[in-house]
DNA sequence: ATAGCGCCCTGGTGGC
DNA sequence: TGCCACCAGGGCGCTA
C-alpha cells in the first residue's frame, strides 16, 4: 500500500542510487506492467540514457531521463530496489536495469497492479495532448504537504455531500493520500470518516489539513508504513506501523479515549475510527 | 459533473 | 489434505 510517504521514501532511497547513472540494459519480463509496450521497444528507448532527475508527484515516480521520462506507479505491492547486483531473477521480478558503476535497479511486483511506463518529457506530463504518461498523472489534484493545503481543500469540499474519507482518497482532489493515512489523519482532526465534506466546518477543514501534513510528515521521518509488502529502494521495510492509530486496529482501544475503534466500510473500502472521539452526529459538539 | 459499481491482479487466510 | 470464497485497495471504465 505505497501512499504518498512509501513513495517519497522510495523517492529519496533511489536517488542516490540511480542518479547520474546510465541505463546499459533493460529485462522487461512482464508486458502487462509495460502497460502493454513492447519489451524489446521498451528497452530500446531506456539504453544509452541517463538518469538526470527523480520526482514525486502523488504516488507517481517520475525519472526524468532528458527527453524521455519514465513513470512509475507501485500499485499495491510494487517495490523499486536499486544498488549492487541482486543476484538470480526471483519470483515477481518484472523488470530489471542494469546500470553503469555495476548498479542495478529491479521492480519487483506480485500482484501486478503497478506500472513502470514511458513517455516524453516531463514538461510534458502536465500539457494537453501528452501521450504516455497515465491518465491519471495528469488529473492529479494538490500535495497535501503544499503550503496553501487547507484552502484548496476547503474549495474542493465545498457543497459535496461525499463522504469526507472517499474524497480524500480521490486522488483528483489530494494527490498522494491512501486508505491508511487518510484515517490517521481523521483520527488526529476528530473527524468521523462518514461526515459529509460540504458540512465541515472551517475550523475542522483547517484542523483536517494540519492533521494530514503531521501524519504524511512523520511517516516520511520513519520512512513509511510496512504492513506487509512495502520496502524502500534499499529493500528495507518502514517503521511507521507501530505509530498508527486506527488503521487495522479495530476492536482494539482508542489510544486517546479507550473506546473501542470501529471497522466500517466507505465506498467498499475498510475504514476504521473511534466513535467517541471521530462523532457522526455534529449537533452533539461542543 | 457526480456517484456507484465492477473489474483488474495474486497470495494469504479461514471455513468446511 | 484439498478446495473455494473472500479479502487487501489504487486506478480506471462504465452506467445512471
Amino acid at each position: 500500500m505505497p501512499e504518498l510517504p512509501e513513495v517519497e521514501t522510495v523517492r529519496r532511497t533511489l536517488e542516490p542510487e540511480v542518479l547520474g547513472r546510465t541505463v546499459l540494459s533493460v529485462a522487461a519480463l512482464d508486458p502487462l506492467v509495460l502497460g502493454g509496450e513492447d519489451p524489446a521497444a521498451f528497452s530500446g528507448r531506456l539504453v544509452g540514457r541517463a538518469f538526470h532527475r527523480l520526482e514525486r508527484r502523488g504516488k507517481y515516480l517520475l525519472f526524468d531521463l532528458g527527453g524521455l521520462t519514465m513513470t512509475v506507479h507501485l500499485g499495491m505491492t510494487g517495490r523499486l530496489v536499486a544498488g549492487p547486483p541482486q543476484g538470480p531473477l526471483r519470483p515477481h521480478d518484472r523488470v530489471v536495469w542494469a546500470l553503469d558503476g555495476g548498479r542495478e535497479m529491479r521492480y519487483h511486483d506480485v500482484r501486478r497492479l503497478g506500472r513502470v511506463l514511458l513517455a516524453g518529457p516531463a514538461g510534458e506530463a502536465l500539457g494537453p495532448g501528452a501521450s504516455g504518461f497515465p491518465p491519471g498523472l495528469r488529473r492529479l489534484g494538490p500535495e497535501p504537504l503544499a503550503e496553501n493545503a487547507a484552502s484548496v481543500l476547503a474549495r474542493a469540499f465545498s457543497g459535496r455531500r461525499t463522504p469526507i474519507k472517499a474524497l480524500l482518497l480521490e486522488q483528483r482532489v489530494l494527490a498522494g493520500v491512501g486508505n491508511i493515512y487518510a484515517d490517521e489523519a481523521l483520527f488526529l482532526a476528530g473527524i468521523n470518516p462518514l461526515r459529509p465534506a460540504g458540512g465541515l466546518s472551517p475550523g475542522e477543514v483547517a484542523a483536517l489539513a494540519s492533521a494530514l501534513r503531521q501524519v504524511l510528515g512523520r511517516a516520511i521521518e520513519a520512512g513509511g508504513t510496512t504492513v506487509s509488502d512495502y520496502r524502500d529502494g534499499r529493500g528495507r521495510p518502514g517503521e511507521y506501523a507501530v505509530q498508527l492509530k486506527v488503521y487495522g486496529r479495530g476492536g482494539q482501544p482508542c489510544p486517546a479515549c479507550g473506546g473501542e475503534i470501529r471497522r466500517t466500510r466507505v465506498r467498499e473500502r475498510s475504514a476504521h475510527y473511534c466513535p467517541t472521539c471521530q462523532r457522526l452526529d455534529t449537533n452533539k459538539r461542543s
